[in-house]
DNA sequence: CGTCCACAGGAATGACGGGCGG
DNA sequence: CCGCCCGTCATTCCTGTGGACG
């Protein structure tokens, strides 16, 4: 009793009580905007420039933004805004209001007005009101205020892959019918080939001015950690090379900054866990390789049926199949094991590519001339992991821990 | 140099389920 | 609540193709 009593006391110290490693965890969630953005003064000052219209209450281009995730496009455009408002409040300037929608949160277009509504203050029922009469009430607010008014679309192209281009259309047209006040768009995605299905119309109205922003690369990530990790963690925990360890493991991927940042937390957490007082490299190994491990984990186990038997399959012909066709004949044993109406190779063909897609697995086509032109597919994950995983499945686990022990051939 | 393998991958079509407007 | 429509998954049928082989 006393022992639990001193376990649990210990746990309960460490939630309450100060990190031996954290200052300020919240510093390194991707939510949080810094004072200072390494590497990305360029495109704040380009956006400010952009933008500036704003204060003397003229309406400013709309702005495309464009970049992979994780090259600070979000947190550009807060880190300007933020300091406009700020500017304005200070200097009594009213002639701007600005709304910032997540369209991954607010996906419908009642929502997505809504959420423009309340950023600016209007008053508006959480339901029970049209999409047109909302619309109308937003018009008829913003054109009574002489206000221009600057609404951000995050994650733009997640709106327009569920209802459509319908709003950005008609809000890119609504200043035809505001007599003295305007409404500019500032759409940010991480999806180019979204704005080819676009109307036209909604395309180059849209798109008056394109902003692209480019992945950073080792050397600027380690610069943006640093600057992090001087918030976030205690003067000298963290032990030298850890910083550049996440840094470059987040370049090989793509660069995107989240996961650099992602990967620094996770290893202060690991430490922390540990009750260690210092932050070390091997820590950070373990934290990217718990990463990895989650994602790849978390990625195969809500794939559909098929795609976790044609995993499966690959997985037991050890992570590599040298065609499709090889790799569909054990799709077919596995089906067959399992009693299962097998799918075409037209549609196991399909399944491979959005595999590959979604990164578990890499395909190229390949031409072996008088052999025929096939595609070599291999595991992007342990195929370890990969039957792990699928033995706890609940429609697969029994059959695969069968194949752990007879294989297939 | 033409052939022909072993598929890639496009088009048309069907089965199914779920959301939405009336 | 019902019917309708739309998106997703899957099949069928098809045309296209890089290059080793003869």
């Amino acid at each position: 009793m006393l022992l639990a009593d001193d376990a649990v006391a210990e746990v309960i110290k460490r939630a309450l009580g100060e990190s031996r490693v954290f200052r300020n965890r919240e510093a390194l969630s991707c939510d949080y905007i810094p004072n200072k953005l390494p590497h990305r003064e360029e495109y704040i000052k380009r956006l400010a420039e952009l933008l500036s219209p704003l204060f003397r209450g003229e309406k400013p281009s709309n702005v495309l933004i464009y970049g992979l995730t994780g090259t600070g496009k979000t947190a550009v455009v807060k880190y300007v805004v933020r300091r406009f408002t700020e500017y304005a409040k200070k200097a009594g300037i009213d002639t701007f209001k600005f709304a910032y929608v997540n369209c991954r949160n607010e996906d419908t277009n009642y929502r997505v007005l809504l959420k423009i509504g309340t950023d600016l203050g209007v008053r508006i029922p959480f339901t029970g009101l049209s999409v047109a009469e909302l619309h109308n009430r937003l018009r008829d607010y913003v054109d009574s205020r002489r206000v221009v008014v600057s609404v951000v679309l995050d994650e733009v192209d997640f709106l327009v892959k569920k209802v459509g281009d319908d709003l950005l259309y008609r809000l890119t047209r609504i200043n035809e019918e505001l007599s003295q006040s305007n409404v500019s768009i500032v759409g940010i995605t991480n999806d180019v080939k979204f704005i080819e299905t676009l109307d036209p119309r909604v395309k180059s109205s849209l798109g008056e001015v394109e902003l692209v922003f480019p992945p950073y690369d080792a050397i600027q990530l380690a610069d943006i950690l640093r600057e992090r990790a001087a918030l976030a963690f205690r003067e000298g925990s963290l032990e030298e090379g850890v910083i550049e360890y996440c840094a470059s493991a987040a370049a090989k991927e793509h660069g995107d900054a989240r996961r650099a940042l992602d990967l620094l937390r996770l290893a202060g957490e690991i430490a922390e866990r540990e009750g260690a007082s210092r932050v070390s490299v091997e820590h950070a190994k373990r934290a990217r390789e718990e990463i990895e491990v989650n994602a790849a984990a978390e990625v195969v186990r809500t794939l559909p049926h098929h795609g976790k038997l044609v995993l499966l399959s690959l997985a037991a012909m050890g992570g590599f199949a040298e065609s499709t066709g090889s790799l569909y004949l054990v799709y077919r044993r596995v089906c067959e094991g399992l009693m299962i109406e097998p799918l075409t190779q037209r549609r196991i063909s399909d399944i491979v590519s959005e595999l590959d897609m979604l990164g578990v697995l890499m395909s190229r086509v390949v031409s072996r001339g008088r052999y025929g032109k096939t595609r070599e597919v291999s595991l992007g994950v342990d195929p370890a992991i990969v039957i792990k995983v699928l033995s706890s499945d609940t429609k697969l686990g029994e059959y695969v821990k069968l194949l752990k022990v007879g294989g297939i051939r």
